[in-house]
DNA sequence: CAGCCGGTAGTCAAGTTTGATTACTGCTAA
DNA sequence: TTAGCAGTAATCAAACTTGACTACCGGCTG
């Protein structure tokens, strides 16, 4: 599972109609071009697809006003809401080490009631513990772990990242219960795009000095 | 940067000369196939694509004596050991949180010797702490960080995780400095690869169990 | 001894991601 | 007034990834 799908449904579904370049600077508003392949190849190509099997509806529109050639205007439809809330609940269960589906299913949390939400991420933290014992049961020989030499630290930075997700997991569940944030059905949604014209106020993201990515 | 080249060049400079086959055996043998993209298509591709760019010397070779297609047997040339080693520095070097890359880095790094592996990974956690400074500086609000709401969630999972990987980073630090391993100039060299015939005993690598991957 | 199963070795089509490039507009400085 | 620049919007080729598939050999089984 990669991260666009979710993040160009999510924009697509606050918008209630937006065309590429405004799901592109909503995601860039996020940071989302940072940490996941959210940039403009990912994205047209998403729409496109998406709206080939259903989950939009395209809809050709008359040349944009502020230049550039003309735009298409994309909906959510049924099938593509469902999908959303699909790819959503999975980016919260799954555990593995991927942050850009974690960081895009975050962004999109308010929009699944509060207890469902804690139950997703008690989940996540179950499948992480699972996990950790599967690994360090298998992988690790008898004679101590010494024994697999330096490619044995590969196996301590896996375990020690899937400890660092736990715990983090379960500080964000107990942020959930001690009543953080506004879910869905307890009034006033949580608007995340930007309205038209608005301006981006993290339009760059973070500072490059001498980018390592 | 992804993990695939470096994995590839490994394997295929331990064994001196390889066939494709060979390759995906040895990443097998590392469990690679878990937590990178090192899969038949991918392994094939890569062997060709830097054949094709002169890091690989490829030779046409007879049937195998095993069954199945004829195979191809590949050779590392000068510039493809340059750019192994650059790669593996990079790897080192970069602290941005693909663990695949990391972790392909880790599996090599005892090709290096033991003081510039201290001073690569001195940098990574510098690097890391100057990211973490850029970005809560950039992105916390002065109002405080509440005022993002949940999205504010996304910022404190990158920053939790750059804190652990720090953490780790520093850890690996002490267990190097400490003597910990046998790195390059310092005798026996470590064999990382499977000999001809041997059998891979991690071959079904983590046991899939509800896998959520 | 025919059939088929498991291991060896690699290919392929479909989909995704990247980074560069195109194409158009309005503004503005010389 | 016109050349150029910044911003808007999208496309494209090339590279990469995925998962399924082909093809071949040898041994075992009924």
């Amino acid at each position: 599972m990669s991260a666009i799908r979710l993040l160009v449904l999510f924009a697509v579904r606050q918008h209630g109609r937006a065309h590429g370049y405004q799901v592109r600077n909503d995601l860039e508003y996020w940071g989302a071009h940072e940490w996941s392949t959210a940039k403009p190849g990912s994205i047209y190509h998403a729409l496109k697809q998406m709206a080939k099997q259903g989950l939009l509806l395209a809809h050709e529109v008359a040349p944009s006003t502020a230049g550039g050639p003309p735009r298409t205007e994309y909906e959510i439809t049924d099938a593509g809401r469902e999908e959303y809330f699909r790819l959503l609940r999975e980016s919260l269960i799954t555990y593995d080490q991927k942050m850009d589906v974690l960081s895009a299913g975050l962004g999109s949390i308010v929009d699944l009631p509060r207890a469902e939400v804690v139950e997703l991420l008690k989940e996540r933290v179950a499948g992480m513990e699972a996990w950790r014992s599967a690994v360090t049961e298998h992988y690790v020989p008898e004679d101590g772990p010494a024994q697999l030499g330096h490619i044995g630290e590969i196996m301590n930075l896996w375990v020690h990242s899937a400890d660092s997700g736990a715990e983090w997991t379960r500080g964000l569940i107990k942020r959930i219960e001690g009543g953080a944030y506004t879910f869905a059905g307890e009034g006033e949604p949580w608007v995340g795009v930007l309205g038209e014209g608005e301006e981006n106020p993290y339009a760059t993201g973070i500072p490059d000095e001498g980018d390592t990515h």
